[in-house]
DNA sequence: CTCCCGATAT
DNA sequence: ATATCAGGAG
């Protein structure tokens, strides 16, 4: 079977998200937050870990950590132990008051605006990155690859990779860039209703038609 | 590449 | 028992 020519993924890839949208409007973060920086927190906080978990964390530790400097002077310990449920609670911990910190120390007391300047704080990663600068302020610099999206285009046949950031280059050659925080929304939506990892329910996917992975 | 790591579904 | 969950650092 030959291999799917670039201009259709591009028409395949509109009309899935049209759909998309239609069944998922008004996509947007699930991580509960009031400021840049609580979101910024949710997010390093959400690694290898339910949003559905991170929210039963953080209204408790955003009551009790009420600012930026708050967060720098935790105690690593208790820190840890406040988080505890989500999992990797020390290097999580480390990363949240070492971020802050960093914050203070480097920028004034404000969440930066692009990529490179927030993937240089610690425990900031990509991911992290896209999800602050698209949830925050819409702005895509590059698209969100998580554990959902990348299986979710892998199995849409937008993609053969593995590693996040081919599956982002991959990505943005395909969907117009207006799409880029939308799609991310939506795919994680989908992957977790529809498209789980285990057992996907493509009987009752309104994309099963567009999609090669459907049986 | 390995390590960090608890909660939940299967 | 095992796989999986809005990953990042060394």
């Amino acid at each position: 079977m030959a291999r799917e020519k670039l201009d259709d993924k591009i028409k395949r890839g509109k009309a899935i998200i049209r759909l998309l949208r239609k069944h998922y409007p008004g996509a947007r973060t699930s991580l509960s937050h009031e400021t840049v920086h609580q979101l910024m927190v949710a997010t390093i906080l959400s690694a290898q870990c339910t949003d559905e978990r991170v929210n039963m964390v953080t209204p408790p530790l955003f009551a009790k950590y009420r600012s930026i400097e708050s967060f720098a002077d935790a105690d690593l310990d208790e820190l840890a132990r406040d988080i505890f449920t989500t999992g990797f609670h020390n290097s999580k911990a480390k990363s949240i008051r070492n971020s802050a910190r960093a914050l203070l120390e480097q920028h004034g007391g404000e969440v930066p605006r692009t990529l490179d300047e927030l993937t240089k704080l610690p425990g900031v990663g990509r991911k992290t990155a896209s999800v602050i600068l698209g949830n925050a302020w819409g702005i895509a610099e590059g698209i969100v690859v998580d554990t959902h999206v990348g299986r979710l285009s892998r199995r849409l046949g937008f993609t053969t990779e593995k590693n996040p950031i081919k599956v982002e280059q991959d990505l943005m050659k395909i969907i117009p860039r207006k799409d880029w925080i939308d799609l991310s929304h939506m795919l994680i939506l989908h992957g977790r209703s529809l498209c789980p990892a285990r057992r996907p329910d493509c009987a009752s996917c309104f994309l099963s038609k567009l999609c090669p992975s459907s049986r």
